[in-house]
Formats: C-alpha cells, structure tokens, sequence
RNA sequence: GCCGAAGUGGCGGAACUGGCAGACGCUGCGGAUUCAAAAUCCGCUGUCCGUGAGGGCGUGUGGGUUCGAGUCCCACCUUCGGCACCA
C-alpha cells in the first residue's frame, strides 16, 4: 500500500453522521397495511422481534447480544424485500424502579422515565434498525388501559378470578408471587426463601389451557427443544384415575388421585395433606384431635425446604378410610409429604410400589403388600419396595391378579367407573396463574368490591383506573394503594352504591403476555388493537431472548394468545412461530454483575471501538445460542477488520471506477462469501461463522490487490463485502458504499450467488492409505474416477506407503478423496 | 432421582450430509518498516521424535460399526441447565 497519510477510521463520526441520516429519513419505520392489503396478505410481511428490556439502569452486554442478533437478522431479511416489523419498547412496571424509589427517594416513574430515556439513548448509539414510530412503554396509561380492558375480557369469561389458596409469599419484597416465580424455594427477583399463606388472591385460569398448551406445540415451526421440554415438565401431565375411598363411620366421600391404580390393592394406609380441610371433623372430640391439630400448626410454620428435605413424619387420624375395590378399611394418617395443591389433597398409600410411601410405612409399621411382580419372575417378597418394570402382571389382587400391568389398570378403572367409584382422569402439574401483587409500581386491577353487588368490573368508558399519586411506596404486606383513601373510595358502576377500588396490582408478567400485539397497532386509541392489522404481522416470525423466561413470559403469553383466539380477538393461537433463546455473556467465568466488579459497559466498548467493532465482535464470539466468555483482547481483532476494511476501501475509491470482470479467483471467493454468509444467517440461524468468512475473503483480497491486472476484481470483492458486513456494521459499511459512488446500502438488494461462480474449477483430491492422509492431488474438478485412482497410484508417497503392489480396493469420492486400501 | 444439553490446541471456536481435524479470531514467537516506538504489513504457532525430508500420536474414557468416525451405535466419566415429596 502506500505510504501516504490515507484519512483515519472514525467511528464516532461516521456513526453519528448515519444515524442522523436514519432518523432524519424514518428509515426504518414501516407503515401499517391498507384494509386491502392486509386482506390480501402476500407475504411480505415479517415480524421480528426481541423481548424488550426491563428498564432498570442501563443495557448490559446481554442486550447488546440480543437486539444486534435481531437487527443483522433485520436488515438481511429487509434486504430481501420484506417489509419488516421490528419494533422496542420498556417492561416499565416492576418491583425495580419502585425499590429504587425506595432506596434513593423520588417517584418510581420519574426514576423510569429516566432509565428509559438512558437506553433510548444507548439503542440508538448503537445503531439499531428500530421503528422508533412504535414505540410503547407498559407503565403508560395508553398502555396499561388496554392491559385493564384485557383482564375485564378474562374476567367476564371467568379466566381471572379470586379465590382464597395457599400462595408464595417473598417476606423481602413483602408481596405474593406466581409459582413460576419460585426457584428452588427463593423469589425469583430477590433470592429470599419464600413463604406459604392462605390469601385470597387473582389468578388467571391457565389450566384450562394445560391441554392446548401442550398440544399445540406442535403447531410451532421452530422452538428449541430444550424450552418445550422445559414447558412440559412445568404442566406436568399425567394420566391416571380418580378413586372414591369412604370415611369408615361416617361414609363421607375421600376422593384421591392416582397414576397406578393397578396397585389399588395394595393400599394399606390413607395419607391426608395437613391443609386438607376434613381433617378437623374426622378427628373433633377424639383422642387424636389434640396430636393431629399440633401436627397441623407444626407444618404451617415449616418452610418449603424444610419441608421437603426432612424426614417423612405424620400422625394417626384414629379414623379408616374404605378401600373401594375391596371393602379394606385402611388407617387414615396426616403426613406433610401429601401436597394440598396436588390432586386432591389426600392419596392411597402404597407402600410396596411408592418409595415415599415405603418410607413412612417403614417408620410407623405399617404393612407392605406387594400386588404386581415381574411376569414370570420371582415370587412375592413381602416388605420390599418393588420398583417399576416394563413387563408386570397384577398379584394378589382379587379377580385381576394375572392381567398385566396396563392390562389391569384398564381394568380396575372401568370396574370402578361401572359403580360409580371411580374414573380415568388426568393431574397436571400446574397450578393456575397468581396474577395480584402487593405493591404500588404496576397496573391497578380494574374492578370495585361493593358490600350490595360484590365484585365489579369498571365499565370501559372510566378507563384506565390510573394509578393515584401516594407518598409512602413502602410494601406493608398490604398494597400502598389501600393508604390513597380519595382514590380508594368510590361508587359501585352497578348500584351507585359506596364501593372500594381494587388495591393490589398486576403482575408485571401481565404487561409483557401481550406488548407483542400492541406494536403492531401501537398509536391505537380506540382499542387494543385492530383485528385485522394484528393478523396481518403476527404471528411473530422470528422472537429471540433469553432461556430464563421458558415457563415464565414465554408460557403466559402464548396462554394469553390462545384465550384471546378463543375471544375471537385473534386469529391466530401461537403468539411466536419460531423461537430462539441465546446464551449469556459472562467475564471471568461469571455472569457480568455490579456486584462481581465485572461488568463491561457497552458505552465504554462503543467510545473506544465504535458500535459497529462492538456488534461485530458481540456476534463473533461464538455460536449465539451458548453463553459466552467476554474478552477485552478479543474485540480488538473485529475492530481491525473494520479497520482494514477502511483502509481498502479508499484505496479502491481513490483508484476510480473500473468494471468488474466476470470471472476470477476473487470473483468466486466473493460469490463463495455470498452464499456461505446467507446460508449461515437465513438457514442456519448462525451468526458467528459468517464474521469468519468475511475476514477470509478481505485476506484474500489483501493478497493481491497491489496487482493493477486486478483491479476490477478488487473492487467487486471489495463491494462484496461492504454489502455483506453492511447488517453487522451498517455504519462504516454505508460510509464506504458511499465512497465507493453508491447509495443507500441499508436498502440495496441482498446479494445472491452465482452457483457457476461458486463452484470452484480444479479441487484438491486427498490421497489416502488404509484411511491416512499421504498426499493430495490438485485436478479439474469433475476428473473421472479412474483417472484419481491412476494418479493417486503414480505418487511416490503413495507408493512408499502400499507395501508392495496394487491395492485390495479402491474408495473414491469425486472431487474430495481416493482411499487405497492394500 | 428424573429430563435435557455439552465435552475439540494456550484461549474463543470451525468442520452443515460419515471423507484433509484445528478454518477464522485472540494470545505468543520471528521478520519487514521505523532514529525509536505505536500502528501497519509478511510469516510461524496441537503434540512428540527427527538437523532435515519425514514419521508417530491426537476431538472426555473404553469398546463397536465402517475402506474411512469429532460426526453413527453401546457402556461409562465430567460439566452445565431444568424439574423434583406431583402420588
């Protein structure tokens, strides 16, 4: 190159100067479709969409992952001429801007408005290709109204409503919370070991849903196996029968939930849950009452964890429970190992084919009765736990000893279902969705209690119930809305009677089940939505985030989709078609965190390598879907690229315009680079390896693009790749293009291979012996077979390593291999 | 315990359909340029033996299938993730 002072790479500038031309021009904001044309849906509609960050501080790394997979995924598809959604917004509800408020004073909606402001600020200092024109906020009255009038939907459908349960309760966060926001015990925000209490709270009706939720599944075009597996285990499925046992004396009915009723015959106890509420009329004015009541309070103040790792332990009710099947009147216990949130709350022991029934039959001598064994294997072992097998036949089990285990199943539960005692039915795992929360920063619940009509919904015209102003923000294990008494204190829309507002608050996960819809009709102040528009983007094609919302955001959502299809208010019952769950970025083998004193700032890599070095090297770091080490040495080998481009670039643009040639080596490398980079990103989902190609083809042009007979070449490799790094680092990319004497690249057509070019005319053949490398021929491509195996057996090395005379066989793949095997 | 994913140089990783293991980047080493340095450009960089040409070994471990295995099959080890008194 020469030596002279060629203009430095200044990302800053560059960077500046183009999102100015991109926000001036709107040029990624897409239109809504006219009637017509939506009804005529051709097609060249795509929705893609990251989940939209929660706006506490500012982005990490984690989202600059995140939302540049998105926008090269973007601009690709743009290119190909698709009219692309790809909209933003804040999950602006939470728990973090009010402990904020909390912690530093202020109002939660003052400390979000800033933070929201700060990321706006940093999205676009990336670069991203946003429809700002989209943009939404979820703590916005012109938001949460439509999030009121959806809940009024599933209330007058009966999908929300209130009910007193056993809950979660976090003692930190001083507010209940959704099963799926229980790991291990803890609050999911916040770590603390959680509580139960009996509360009557809101929940939404998801497990009317269990079913769809499941089989619909299948409907799915492309959602990583390890998020349906995860889904699955969460509604936990199973299939097996209700049984009626009787109260001994009183012939009260004890219904309990079985997946084995094969074994029924070898209940020889009862267990209740120590929250069943029977427990206290079975054991009213005997000797038991007072141990089994003490049992009771001894549960209600273990917590979970304890609960669950201690050993089984219960008491004797002094009362028996009929077995249905054979008149057996078996000892009814208490035990805290039976859940009353599973099945119903009581089950049938039996302790020869349950391992937790086995133990506490064990402790309290209790009999074991073995009823299957393995088909024509050992006798009866009486007092062993015998564990499930594939191949089993019922004993002693009456009329059914012999039938085989599935066999016997069928059989005991028609039996049963001929008198009335029984029937197949299916448990589920999941429990339905606690929707209320405690605390003041989220979206009131649109409905007054009122001592005449009780609970009523707020008609739609007084929407939105806006959240009142109040001064003390801190949780009392009660709402702080209950202290705005003004706000509180209203009439009842139904009698006009004295009623009070609902105080708790939504579930900020309530917000984000449908944001998605939203964006497509987001200025709407008529209504949610129009039908129309919504079914023309959605379903959404492509949705990327994190793994850590695979039974949360991602489960709530698409129930929400299917209920509102059921409403009619969709037409479509899967919210995402495809789906795909990146990894995390991590720095010193730890998730970047405050707390750690690891954290990179994304601003801090921007000031120094500019965002294109950063997004480049963001998605260069390995394959998007695995967690990922940052590394600071790392970043500076995408910024040389750049650099590098830079620098060829003008060098090219100084030579002047010269015609591309149609053929050449670098003509084909750059037609190989096409079709490897669209492959990877279009087909395989893969954003890494194209990076790498990009940085093989600008070697290749380095080596020889002194050589003036190239010229031509040089520059339509070098156009190559500015049109192909131009969706990773649009900035720069678009700065060269247009010293190159070309426009607007952002809207250029994405380019496409020539198949000729691509394939390449003479290929290097490997030689091997008995399966080992020995030499390599370079050939035209396509020379017959014949002709390898004849060249292969001239080479000296070859010779050299064939012992002595001809080879045994022959294996021969054209155009890669010829194997000799002697 | 059950379910799932993954183990490849000093590091991140590539190898898509069974066919050249280690592309590309980082690090390190050497050279050019420079008064010198930075930057840049060129080269080398799995490991062992060998001055060299070359050869042996090598994708978590052990077996198997195959002309040929990082890739397929069986068993095991390790790591990570999810679920877990769910009857």
């Amino acid at each position: 190159m020469e030596q002279t002072d060629t203009e430095k790479y200044e990302p800053a500038a560059v960077e500046a100067k183009w999102q100015a031309v991109w926000a001036a021009e709107g040029a990624f904001t897409v239109a809504n479709p006219t009637p017509a044309a939506a009804a005529a849906d051709e097609g060249r509609s795509t929705y893609v969409l990251e989940m939209l960050p929660y706006p506490s501080g500012e982005l990490h790394m984690g989202h600059v992952f995140n939302y540049t997979l998105g926008d090269v995924f973007t601009h690709v598809r743009r290119r190909q001429g698709f009219d692309v959604l790809r909209p933003m917004g804040y999950d602006a509800f939470g728990l973090n801007a009010e402990n904020a408020a909390i912690n530093e004073g202020g109002h939660p909606r003052e400390i979000t408005a800033r933070n929201i402001e700060a990321i706006r600020r940093q999205m676009q200092r990336m670069g991203w290709a946003i429809d700002w024109s989209r943009e939404l906020s979820t703590a916005e009255p012109e938001y949460y109204r439509w999030t009121q009038w959806l809940f009024l939907r599933f209330f007058e459908r009966d999908l929300a409503y209130r009910r007193e349960a056993p809950v979660k309760w976090c003692p930190k966060d001083q507010t209940v919370l959704a099963n799926e926001q229980v790991i291990d015990g803890r609050c999911e925000r916040c770590g603390t070991e959680v509580e139960a209490r009996s509360l009557t709270q809101w929940f939404f009706k998801i497990t009317d849903y269990a079913d769809q939720l499941l089989d619909e599944m299948e409907t799915l075009e492309s959602w990583p196996d390890r998020v349906l597996t995860m889904q699955r285990n969460w509604i936990g499925r199973s299939e097996g029968a209700r049984v009626t046992f009787t109260v001994e004396g009183s012939g009260e009915q004890l219904p309990v939930f079985t997946t084995r009723p094969d074994t029924l015959f070898g209940a020889t106890f009862f267990v209740l849950a120590p929250e069943h509420p029977l427990i206290g009329a079975l054991t009213a004015g005997s000797e038991h009452e007072a141990e089994v009541a003490d049992y009771v309070r001894h549960t209600a103040a273990r917590s979970a964890v304890e609960r669950e790792t201690k050993e089984k332990d219960g008491v004797f009710t002094g009362r028996h429970a009929v077995n249905p099947v054979n008149g057996e009147a078996i000892p009814i216990w208490v035990a805290d190992y039976v859940l009353m949130e599973y099945g119903t709350g009581a089950i049938m022991a039996v302790p020869a084919h349950d391992e937790r029934d086995h133990a506490f039959a064990e402790r309290y001598g209790i009999e074991i009765r073995q009823v299957v064994a393995p088909a024509g294997g050992e006798g009866v072992d009486s007092g062993a736990y015998v564990a499930h097998t594939d191949n089993e036949v019922l004993v002693n089990s009456g009329e059914f000893s012999g039938l085989s285990a599935p066999d016997g199943k069928r059989a005991i539960v028609d039996w049963l279902a001929e008198r009335g005692l029984g029937e197949a039915t299916i448990g589920y795992r999941l429990r339905d969705w606690l929707l209320s929360r405690q605390r003041y920063w989220g979206c009131p619940i649109p409905v007054v209690h009122c001592d005449d009509c009780g609970i009523v919904a707020v008609p739609e015209d007084q929407l939105p119930v806006l959240l009142p102003e109040i001064d003390d923000y801190l949780p009392k294990g009660r709402s702080p809305l209950a202290a705005a008494e003004d706000w509180v204190a209203t009439t009842c829309p139904a009698c006009d009677g004295p009623a009070r507002r609902e105080t708790d608050t939504m579930d900020t996960f309530v917000d984000s089940s449908w944001y998605f819809l939203r964006y497509a009709d987001a200025r709407n102040d008529e209504a949610a939505w129009n039908q129309q528009i919504v079914d023309y983007w959605l379903p959404v094609k492509q949705y990327i985030g994190g793994i850590e919302h695979a039974v949360l955001h991602l489960l709530y959502a698409r129930f929400f989709t299917k209920a509102l299809n059921d409403m009619e208010l969709l037409g479509f019952r899967e919210p995402f078609s495809r789906l795909f769950t990146q990894g995390m970025i991590y720095r010193n083998g730890a998730k970047m965190s405050k707390s750690k004193g690891n954290v990179v700032s994304p601003d801090e890599a921007v000031a120094k390598y500019g965002a294109d070095a950063l997004r480049l090297y963001i998605l260069y770091m390995g394959p998007a879907e695995q967690d990922k080490e940052w590394s600071d040495a790392g970043i500076e080998g995408t910024a040389r690229l750049l650099d590098r481009v830079w620098r060829l670039a003008l060098e090219v643009a100084a030579r002047g315009p010269v015609d591309a040639p149609s053929d050449g080596e670098l003509v084909r490398a750059s037609h190989r680079t096409i079709a490897r980079v669209s492959d990877d990103v279009l087909r395989r989902f893969q954003f890494h390896t194209p990076i790498a190609a990009l940085f093989e083809l600008v070697n290749e042009i380095y080596r020889v693009k002194d050589d003036p007979e190239r010229a031509g070449e040089v520059r339509f490799a070098t156009e190559t790749v500015l049109s192909l790094v131009q969706p990773y680092a649009p900035h720069v990319a678009e700065e060269l293009w247009s010293r190159l004497g070309h426009e607007r690249l952002w809207e250029a057509v994405w380019p496409e291979a020539d198949p000729a070019l691509v394939a390449t005319d003479t290929v290097e053949v490997v030689v091997q012996v008995n399966g080992k490398l020995r030499d390599r021929l370079r050939v035209a491509a396509g020379t017959p077979e014949e002709t390898l195996v004849e060249l292969a057996l001239a080479s000296e090395r070859v010779r050299a390593h064939l012992d002595d005379g001809e080879p045994r066989r022959t294996v021969v793949v054209p155009d890669r291999l010829v194997n000799l095997v002697g």
